[in-house]
DNA sequence: TCCGGGTGTTTATATGACAAATAGCGTAGG
DNA sequence: CCTACGCTATTTGTCATATAAACACCCGGA
């Protein structure tokens, strides 16, 4: 699998060589390839992977910024706890997703989603303008049409989670954005498997509603119901 | 105050050049330098700055992990919209805090944690173990104990509400750690001013005593009183 | 056994060269 | 006059090489 002399091996994603250098060395940290090996230094990198010490010198630094590893002269690169990395990155989020998949890690997640999105919902209910209520109707129209398979119903679930985090007007709560997409995205695939969408319509309906109505307390209630349904449907609770 | 041609002219903290630039240009980028001016290129910054275009590529790829900037050919290094910036990043959070604190920031941060910290408590009084209930009950002792002068009440506070998030024994909640320090470190100039912290001891008790009886409902109810004593406190709600 | 300096390994920094991408301009053609 | 094409200069991307600094480890001596 590994090519001769000539081209980098770099064939993984990226808008250059050091994105690339990036995911491929991201994504084996979080797989964790180097929890009982060490961390190749910066010439072995360099060479296994037919790139210049520049490209992985600057790989290195951008893991070193999402708290994935940190280095020093002489120890060399050593990877960090994953209690140091930046879960809220996207690039970390989605490798941790893509290849450590489980049912825990999307308790986790919704378990996270049940803090964020019901105080999200009580605060677009006090400072959410016209234009996001246009949103999140929208949203919740496109959910409805997606009932007779006109639109694909999970993205327009998705927006309508998503414009009521940016209708908080917190940017702390719009940094859940990708969470959120990214926690859907992914549960989809067990959700819909058990129960259908139907009594959910209603759910939702009744969030947006609270919100328009500038309900600050039905809107809390009627969002944590609807986590607290996806909750309960990954077991355990 | 600028040397003449020999040293660098990063003054700034940190371990090496690299780091001292990445703080440097974020501070900057946070502070809005570059909102209504271009990025300068490598060359320049490198030139300003007094050390070589790979110290200077390598701050600015540490600051495109962090989504301060995003770079192109012949484009140059361009700011990125601060709906972009991880501000969960620590670094991030530190430069925002030092350089462009604010009431609305501190409310921005409160409205999190009262989302957060009281669903924190809830999953803590169910799955934390022996050992998270003792470092809780160390925190709150070492509170009880600063009201007499022995020790720093403020990092006792700060250890209390850390040693819950850890409790969880959930990843994410664990993440807001800094989150929760830094708020509570730069909020003490406000909320300590105003009253005294008392009545706080009882609640804070409270909090420990439903989370060691297991009491999920409890917990989450004790937490969001102190937290939304904090909120009112800063006014506006 | 313990202390201290030598030594080699690894990251940190500097420099110079060339490749690749592309925004902006100028020009030819309509 | 307007449009579209291609040239050019600028800026990031990549490579190669050399040297400095930090420091873990080993070895020798007290």
């Amino acid at each position: 699998m590994t090519d001769g002399e000539g081209g980098p091996t770099v064939n993984a994603v990226g808008r250059n060589l050091t994105h690339g250098m990036l995911d491929t060395l991201g994504r084996a940290i979080v797989t964790g390839r180097y929890e009982h090996r060490p961390f190749p230094t910066e010439a072995e990198i360099a060479k296994t992977h037919g790139v210049s010490r520049s490209v992985t010198r600057e790989a290195v630094k951008m893991l070193t910024a999402k708290g994935l590893v940190s280095a020093r002269p002489r120890q060399g690169t050593i990877v960090q706890p994953s209690s140091a990395w930046n879960l809220f990155d996207t690039d970390v989020l989605r490798w941790t997703l893509e290849r450590k998949f489980s049912v825990e890690l999307l308790r986790h997640f919704n378990q996270l989603r049940v803090a964020i999105e019901p105080e999200a919902a009580a605060l677009a209910a006090r400072f959410g303008d016209a234009s996001d209520f246009l949103t999140i109707r929208a949203g919740l129209e496109q959910m409805e049409a997606g009932e007779t398979g006109l639109t694909d119903p999970l993205e327009a679930d998705i927006a309508f989670h998503v414009a009521i985090l940016r209708a908080s007007k917190n940017p702390f709560y719009a940094q859940f954005q990708s969470v959120v997409s990214t926690a859907l995205r992914t549960s989809i695939r067990f959700t819909n498997r058990i129960k259908g969408r139907s009594a959910n319509i209603a759910d939702h309906a009744a969030v947006a509603d609270a919100i328009i109505a500038r309900d600050p307390d039905a809107a809390r209630i009627a969002m944590t119901r609807i986590i607290g349904d996806v909750l309960t449907l990954i077991g355990k609770e």
